[in-house]
RNA sequence: CGGGGUGUAGCUCAGACUGGUUAGAGCGCGUGCCUUGGGAGCACGAGGUCCGCGGUUCAAGUCCGCGCACCCCGACCA
C-alpha cells in the first residue's frame, strides 16, 4: 500500500479527553474516530488490525470444531421476555419499537437467539455436541463509556455457544475452549492471566476470565504470591484463620460522643485512628431475618460472597437487600451508628414490649478480618455515639465467615500466603450455563433412551475490539504504538527519504514490489524524513526499511520497532535467538540482502508465533 | 444516576472574569519557491451557524435562563 493513496491522517496532538494511551494513539494514528459517546468508526488501518485479530480468533475457533454463524443485531423482545432478561438486563439494553409498536432490542449478547436457533433444528443427541460462534457487533447502553475501545456502547465481540447432552461433555468443551483462548492470546502475544470469576447475570456456576494487567482496565483480580492461584476480586476467597473465640461480655461499655460522624472515613479523621481500628457493621435484610455483617474498617462487604454464604450456610433463600432507614428504626438502631454490642438486647426488649414481631430474627456474622481485633470502635446503636475499647471476643456473634472483598495482603485460600491485587482489563470470559437458557426456550433433545431433556450449555466471549486496546496498553509508549506479529496492520514500513531522487525512487519501487507478500506500507510522500520516521513510530509497524543517501553505496537500513521484540520474547522462547534475529538489523546492509532478511525474519516469527 | 468540567476553524486551544469596528494562534489543508536522515523554512491563500433556543442590552462569542452534546471522577457494569 502506498501511503499517498491510503487513508492515513496522523496527528501530533493528543485528542482532548483521552485518558488511556491506547485511546490516544488509536485516534492520533487515524485507526478509529469517534461518532458519539462510546461509538467508534474503524478507519482503514484500524479495520486492518481488527481483521487480523478476527482471523486468529476464527482459526482457533475452527480448530476446536466450532461453526461460524452470523446472527442479527436487532431482536424482537419475546425471546428476551421468555428468559426474563428483558427486565434483568434492562439497565444496559438499547430498547426500541418498530413502526407497529412492537418491542425490539439491539442485541447485548446472543444466548437467547442461538438457543432459539438450536431448539428449532436440533432434536436428537446424534447432533450434539454442537459449537456455534459469531464475530459480531454488540450494543450495551453503558452509563459511562470510556477509554475509547476499552468500554464502548457498540463493540465487536466473538461469542461462542456450546450445546451438550450432559455435563461431562460440557466440561470437555469448556477445557477445549479454555485452551483455544490460551492459544488466541499467545498468538496475539497478549500477556493474559486466567482467573476464576463470577458468573453474574449471564448465569451458570463455573467461569473464568482472561485478564490483561493494565491500569487502563476497570477490573481487579488477586493472585497468590506463592502458589499463583488467581481469582477475580468479586469472588476471591480468603483462608480461614484458626479461630479460638470465647464470648466474654464486657463489664463496662465506654461510649464516646461522635456528632454527625458515621462513615469510617469521617471517624478516622474525628478520632485520629486508623481504619483498622474500626469494625464496620452493615445491615442486610433477607425475608424476616436481619443479617448484621461485621468487617474490619479498611475492608468492604462482598455481597456476592455474602449472598452465597446466606444461601449455602444459613439456608435462607429469599432475596437479599440492603436495610433501609425504616429497618433501622424497627430494630431500635440508627443508620450510620449501628453496631453489634447491644443490638440483640434491644430487639429482645422490643419483642417483650410487643413492638416487634417475634418472627424477626437477627444474625451477626463476623468477617474473618474481625477475628483477633483488639481495642476497636463500633457503633453504639444510638445517634452520634460509638463504643470504644472493644475486643473481638467482647462481641457476641453467630458465626465467622468469609464475606469481605479481598485486599492486598489477605491470605490465599489455597496455600495461606499473601495475595496481591492487580488492576486488569477483561478480554475473555467463559461460562458453564447449564440449562439456564435451554429450559425457558425449550431447547430439548431426545437422548439415546428416547427421553426428552434440556440441552446443557456453555458460552464463551472475547471482546475483539477491546483486544486492540489491550495490545497497545501492553506494549506501547507515549508516541509510539507497538503491534504484535499477528495484529500489525502492516509488517514493513518502507521509507523513501527523498522521493525526487530517481535512484531512491526506483529502488524503493523494486523493494515494494519484491516484498508484496509481506504487507508493505510505502511512505512515498514528498515529506521530510522526520515526518516519515515519526509516522512509522506512531503507527507501530514492526519493521522499517529506509532508502536514503547510502543507496549510492548499495546500502539500505532496516530498523525494528524497539518494543516489538518484547512482544515475541514474551512467548517463553529463547530470548538470545530473538535478539540475534533483530540485533543485526539497525545498521546499513546491502541492497541484495534486504529481501532475504525480511523473508527470513517473517518466516522465523511466523514459526514462533503461529507454529 | 450523583459530583465536576467543556462546547470558538479539520485538530489542540486563546479570547469570556471586566459586553463595543472586520473573532485569533499553533498544527493541519491548498498554491509557489526552497529543502530532503528525525514532525524544516519563506510567501500567499482557503477555512467560522463562536453547540441550539430564548432572554437582558443601543450592542452578546462574552451576561442570564432552558435544552443538547461530549469529557472526567464516582456509582453501575459479562
Amino acid at each position: 500500500m502506498r501511503y499517498s493513496k491510503y487513508f492515513l491522517f496522523t496527528s501530533k496532538e493528543n485528542p482532548a479527553g483521552a485518558i488511556n494511551i491506547s485511546h490516544s494513539l488509536l485516534i492520533r494514528g487515524s485507526f478509529i474516530s469517534q461518532l458519539s459517546s462510546g461509538i467508534y468508526n474503524f478507519l482503514p488501518i484500524g479495520f486492518r488490525v481488527l481483521k487480523k485479530v478476527w482471523k486468529v480468533i476464527e482459526e482457533e475457533m475452527d480448530r476446536i470444531g466450532a461453526l461460524q454463524v452470523l446472527m442479527p443485531a436487532l431482536h424482537p423482545s419475546d425471546l428476551w421476555e421468555k428468559t426474563g432478561r428483558w427486565q434483568t438486563m434492562d439497565n444496559v439494553m438499547f430498547k426500541l419499537q418498530d413502526k407497529k409498536g412492537a418491542n425490539m432490542v439491539l442485541g447485548t449478547t446472543h444466548e437467547e437467539i442461538i438457543t432459539d436457533i438450536v431448539s428449532k433444528f436440533v432434536k436428537s443427541y446424534k447432533n450434539l455436541p454442537l459449537l456455534l460462534y459469531q464475530i459480531q457487533v454488540k450494543f450495551r447502553d453503558e452509563i459511562r463509556p470510556k477509554g475509547g475501545l476499552v468500554r464502548a456502547r457498540e463493540f465487536i465481540m466473538k461469542d461462542l455457544y456450546s450445546f451438550h447432552t450432559n455435563w461431562e461433555c460440557l466440561d470437555k468443551t469448556y477445557q477445549d475452549v479454555y485452551q483455544a483462548y490460551v492459544r488466541i492470546f499467545e498468538r496475539l502475544s497478549i500477556p493474559v492471566e486466567s482467573v476464576e470469576a463470577f458468573s453474574g447475570p449471564i448465569g451458570g456456576d463455573v467461569s473464568h476470565e482472561f485478564m490483561v494487567v493494565t491500569e487502563a482496565g476497570e477490573d481487579k483480580f488477586v493472585k497468590c504470591t506463592n502458589c499463583g492461584y488467581a481469582a477475580s476480586t468479586e469472588i476471591a476467597q480468603i483462608k480461614k484463620p484458626e479461630i479460638n473465640y470465647k464470648y466474654k461480655p464486657i463489664d463496662k461499655l465506654n461510649k464516646v460522643h461522635t456528632p454527625s460522624v458515621s462513615s469510617v472515613e469521617q471517624l478516622v479523621n474525628f478520632l485520629g485512628k486508623k481504619p483498622q481500628n474500626f469494625v464496620k457493621s452493615v445491615l442486610y435484610r433477607v425475608g424476616s431475618t436481619y443479617i448484621l455483617v461485621l468487617v474490619r474498617g479498611d475492608k468492604e462487604v462482598n455481597e456476592i460472597k455474602l449472598e452465597k454464604y446466606i444461601k449455602n450456610e444459613l439456608k435462607i433463600m429469599e432475596e437479599i437487600s440492603m436495610a433501609k432507614e425504616d429497618d433501622f428504626d424497627r430494630l431500635g438502631s440508627v443508620i450510620g451508628f449501628i453496631g453489634p454490642l447491644n443490638l440483640k438486647d434491644k430487639i429482645l426488649f422490643l419483642k417483650n414490649e410487643k413492638k416487634l414481631s417475634d418472627e424477626i430474627d437477627l444474625k451477626i456474622i463476623a468477617d474473618f478480618s474481625v477475628y483477633g481485633l483488639k481495642d476497636v470502635i463500633v457503633g453504639a446503636n444510638e445517634k452520634d455515639y460509638h463504643f470504644v475499647g472493644i475486643d473481638f471476643d467482647n462481641i457476641e456473634i453467630d458465626s465467622f465467615a468469609d464475606v469481605s472483598t479481598v485486599i492486598d495482603g489477605d491470605k490465599c485460600v489455597k496455600c495461606g500466603e499473601e495475595y496481591r491485587i492487580f488492576p486488569a482489563l477483561e478480554l475473555g470470559h467463559i461460562f458453564k450455563l447449564g440449562t439456564k437458557y435451554s429450559e425457558p426456550l425449550k431447547a430439548y433433545f431426545a437422548d439415546k433412551d428416547g427421553k426428552i431433556k434440556p440441552m446443557i450449555m456453555g458460552c464463551y466471549g472475547i471482546g475483539v475490539s477491546r483486544i486492540i486496546s489491550a495490545i497497545l496498553e501492553a506494549y506501547s509508549s507515549e508516541n509510539s504504538m507497538t503491534w504484535t506479529f499477528n495484529s500489525a496492520p502492516f509488517f514493513v514500513y518502507l521509507i523513501t527519504i527523498n522521493m525526487d531522487d530517481e535512484a531512491q525512487y526506483k529502488i524503493s519501487d523494486n523493494i515494494y514490489n519484491g516484498l508484496s507478500n509481506f504487507e508493505v506500507l510505502w511512505d512515498d510522500r514528498k515529506e521530510s524524513a522526520g515526518t516519515k520516521f515519526k509516522d512509522w513510530e506512531l503507527i507501530g509497524i514492526p519493521i522499517c526499511i529506509v532508502i536514503g543517501n547510502k543507496i549510492k553505496e548499495g546500502l539500505v537500513e532496516i530498523k525494528v520497532n524497539p518494543n516489538f521484540p518484547k512482544t515475541i520474547s514474551n512467548k517463553k522462547i529463547n530470548s538470545e535467538f530473538i535478539s540475534k534475529l533483530f540485533d543485526s538489523l539497525s545498521i546499513f546492509i546491502t541492497l541484495q540482502e534486504v529481501e532475504e532478511k525480511i523473508k527470513h525474519i517473517y518466516n522465523e516469527l511466523d514459526g514462533i508465533v503461529n507454529g
